[in-house]
DNA sequence: TTATCTGCAAAGCCTTTGCGCAGAT
DNA sequence: ATCTGCGCAAAGGCTTTGCAGATAA
């Protein structure tokens, strides 16, 4: 859960937003937008659907992913899961992370000798059993960067 | 690309797991594994069909899925797209990391002292704008691992 | 008033599943 | 000989799209 206070903060902040952005101030967005500001357990969109039904017995599952969709690449709300689109694969199964082009989906082997560079935090929450870690480093290849110009 | 040396050792490999498991080996797996073996571009599974046409023309798309699919529950190969199954947000704008249950794929923020971690390759690719870096520590949450027992 | 948004329904990927024949052990 | 895997086709999720009526600017 989320404080009152960051709440409102988040919720001011993507009020003043959609201003800026000349998006809509509708009651469903709003109430979209709150559905993900005040949760930290990163919902998938039927998630966000079924806690705004709630609200808005109404709304339709497809305003809730066109929002969703606005939100992302209006900057008010980010993927966690960067690479959902399809599954990618990896044969080689030794320890190594990897750069992610966010235009193309191109993925690159990172250097070996930054094979473990992440720390791990030392207070994880109460009886998590960490196995490994999966690093991304997100950007712009060479190409996309050209081709951008 | 990948040296021949490697490949050989990775189909070598293959091949023992499969007799260790007691997969069937088959050409289809064969090539399939190969596909996957020889490149670093972490392929999607339509890219490997693609691949494993130019040897078997009539190789089913269904068949590719269904080795993928055996080959990461064995070990064989890894998922780089680790939560590609659905969409998951995040209306937190500011840096930090995630913990993913791997059984079912909640998703925790973690601790903000631990916000950046992750030393950057000194050497990226030619060209590759670094933008973010997004890291995901995987392991089992306390219920699930409790569910086990 | 005009542009944008919503709800509904249909369509579009990506992936899995079921079944009968073929191939591996 | 038996068990497992393959190809085909159908079905199942998740997500996007098109359109007419409704709402915000």
């Amino acid at each position: 859960m989320i404080s009152d206070d960051s709440l409102r903060h988040r919720m001011d902040l993507f009020r003043q937003r959609c201003l800026e952005l000349g998006l809509a101030y509708t009651h469903q967005r709003m109430v979209i937008y709150k559905a993900l500001a005040s949760t930290n357990t990163h919902p998938t969109p039927e998630a966000v659907y079924e806690q705004v039904k709630r609200e808005i017995p109404a709304i339709s599952l497809g305003t809730v992913y066109k929002n969703i969709r606005t939100f992302t690449e209006s900057g008010l709300l980010r993927e966690v899961t960067v690479l959902h689109d399809s599954l990618r694969l990896d044969a080689n199964l030794g320890d190594h992370h990897h750069l992610v082009c966010v235009r193309c989906k191109a993925i690159f082997d990172a250097p070996e000798s930054e094979a473990t560079p992440v720390r791990v935090p030392e207070s994880l929450p109460d009886g998590f059993r960490l196995e490994r870690c999966s690093v991304l480093f997100l950007g712009v290849c060479a190409q996309c960067a050209a081709a951008q110009q």
